[in-house]
DNA sequence: CCTTGAGGTGAACGTTTGTGCAGAAGTGAT
DNA sequence: ATCACTTCTGCACAAACGTTCACCTCAAGG
């Protein structure tokens, strides 16, 4: 409907830009107060009204500021409150992330993304913004049907394109392989090498970083993908997470890790001719796993919640003291 | 200051990206919360946080599209309360405009502006935000000393050269010549050949309309740089109004009008080069001076209140009907 | 014709937010 | 140290706001 839009465009250009009351704009279209603040509600929710906040003055010498020196990233740390239950404290995180992946997205950007919980709760709070010639690239094989909570991979693309007005390219693989023959075998295909192709020009990464362990174990774990054995192996092996279904060790390395032969995810050598790579994390137990990408070199952009934050920083610090020439 | 700043950012991040309650800030904060409504103030106020509203999807059949279909401009109409103050009504209207502005300001842009009452109301609400290598160009000749409210010329670009971070460039002259014959001087002056110069080369102008009669004549009228015969000879001539210290008649003709060879502003055809020219109107007094000028071509963009725009769509609209093949 | 359900509205109520005021804390000159 | 001055803060209250609920309207389908 397109009245609304108007009325939308005018109660918002009234209470925003004159700053006039609710009141004063229900007069105006002889309306009740209420329904001003729905029509307001509407007007910010379908990008009509923009509110953004500058760039981060390069946090100081906070818990921002000693990430970004530490890792050589642009880290975002999102207060939270400890009271708050785990789902806020994610919904929290998710918003910051959703408003700096927008300021990332110009006319002709390349998106990939991954898909996971925190990415999912991400594309819930953008704001639709048309950003022409963007393309939307799923980057690693999908789950199949809705599981433990998340839609379907393609209804999450499909929020983000929607939102950004954007193409979309599917990537039609599993997660894992069982055999990595059958991996080497698709790669070869026509249909697979063209969105390989084009994850290759990727200007912009999102994807948040799963645990192996945990309350929750990430859903890449529980989703039959992998068997009892493969978990033993990894269990061995020191593994801590993924990023973007690719497993790793809290020191950074994956290159050994056998299972990763049939994952369908870009590696982090990959990842890393991305230029921006957006890691949004949430979640004391991904604190491991958060760790293992950093050193990975996986991520330039980082929103994370400060609890999480707070833990990495003691691990890296109990790290470097510990073993001053470390040999972990 | 800068601890503040980072504060604000903090709680405008916190507020405006995560929706928190600003009792929520407070807490993380440990201030009170009205300190953080304050805090959220400045972030505002700042343009720490912005706040911006999608163009108009060009206004339907309202006064706003009668306007645009008429004169081939850009009209934005101010819905105006007929109870609020006319002073009210000026804020509305250019906080409006305001915004307007904001919106056509980019990079390397030369802003030409004018002085008067609404132009001076309209740099009030400007939301700082840095252009660069914009530079802001006095248009026409200045009032001297503090006078009926509007500050010094200076004072204004000063503001508004502020607010975007702009260069200032100013047009020392007075806004009318006694003598026609100084003003030929003065335009052979190098120092002022180089201001002409550059206003010729503004890609946006700003610019209110000073009306000869009504409530409180306009400035021009009354800064006593026109004498008792000027203001016969004015009403004779049927001129109703100005733009840029140029008088104009309902009409649109100012050509022949002896008084002009003595302003110091761009007459309508210079300003027409500029490629937008955004008159900011509020008053019905008004309407006849806006008429000329809408007559004359001098504008692109216009923002009106709508009691002001009723006006001057009756005053076209008889005209059209009394004369249809006009002789007026 | 009635039924049913989706989408929208205003009244009322509880929550959230802005602001005048009085006092605290900082600043700089004497 | 004292004073005069400005700037900042929290309190308390009034204003503005969001949301629930009951109701209405309209349109589709029986």
């Amino acid at each position: 409907m397109n009245k609304r839009d108007d009325l939308a465009h005018k109660a918002a250009t009234m209470y925003y830009v004159q700053e006039q009351t609710m009141d004063a704009v229900a007069k105006e279209f002889d309306v009740s107060r209420a329904t001003v603040s729905r029509l307001l509600k509407y007007a910010r929710d379908t990008g009509l009204v923009r509110i953004t906040v500058a760039d981060a003055p390069s946090e100081r010498n906070e818990l921002g500021g000693r990430l970004e020196k530490n890792f050589g990233i642009h880290a975002q740390v999102v207060p939270v409150r400890g009271s708050s239950s785990p789902i806020g404290q994610m919904e929290q995180v998710s918003r910051v992330a959703a408003s700096a992946l927008d300021g990332m997205m110009e006319p002709g950007t390349v998106l990939g993304m991954a898909w996971g919980s925190t990415v999912t709760e991400m594309s819930r709070h953008l704001v639709p913004r048309k950003v022409p010639d963007s393309v939307v690239v799923q980057l690693n094989g999908a789950g199949n049907a809705r599981r433990s909570g998340i839609p379907y991979t393609g209804a999450i693309l499909n929020s983000v394109a929607e939102a950004f007005g954007s193409q979309i390219v599917h990537f039609p693989v599993p997660a894992f392989f069982d055999y990595a023959d059958t991996k080497q075998a698709m790669w070869r295909e026509r249909s697979i090498r063209s969105v390989l192709h084009l994850q290759s020009q990727v200007d912009v990464a999102v994807f948040g970083v799963g645990a192996l362990n945990g309350p929750v174990p990430s859903h890449v774990y529980s989703s039959g993908y992998l068997d009892e054995r493969d978990f033993d192996v990894l269990s061995k092996e020191g593994v801590v997470g993924d990023i973007c279904t690719v497993l790793l060790r809290e020191d950074g390395t994956w290159q050994d890790i056998e299972m990763n032969r049939r994952a369908s995810g870009p590696t982090p050598v990959e990842l890393s001719r991305v230029r921006r790579r957006l890691c949004v994390v949430s979640g004391p137990h991904r604190a491991g796993a958060l760790l293992g990408a950093l050193r990975a070199r996986a991520v330039t952009d980082l929103v994370v919640d400060s609890l999480t934050a707070k833990i990495l920083l003691d691990k890296t610090a109990a790290a470097r003291t510990l073993q001053p020439r470390g040999h972990e």
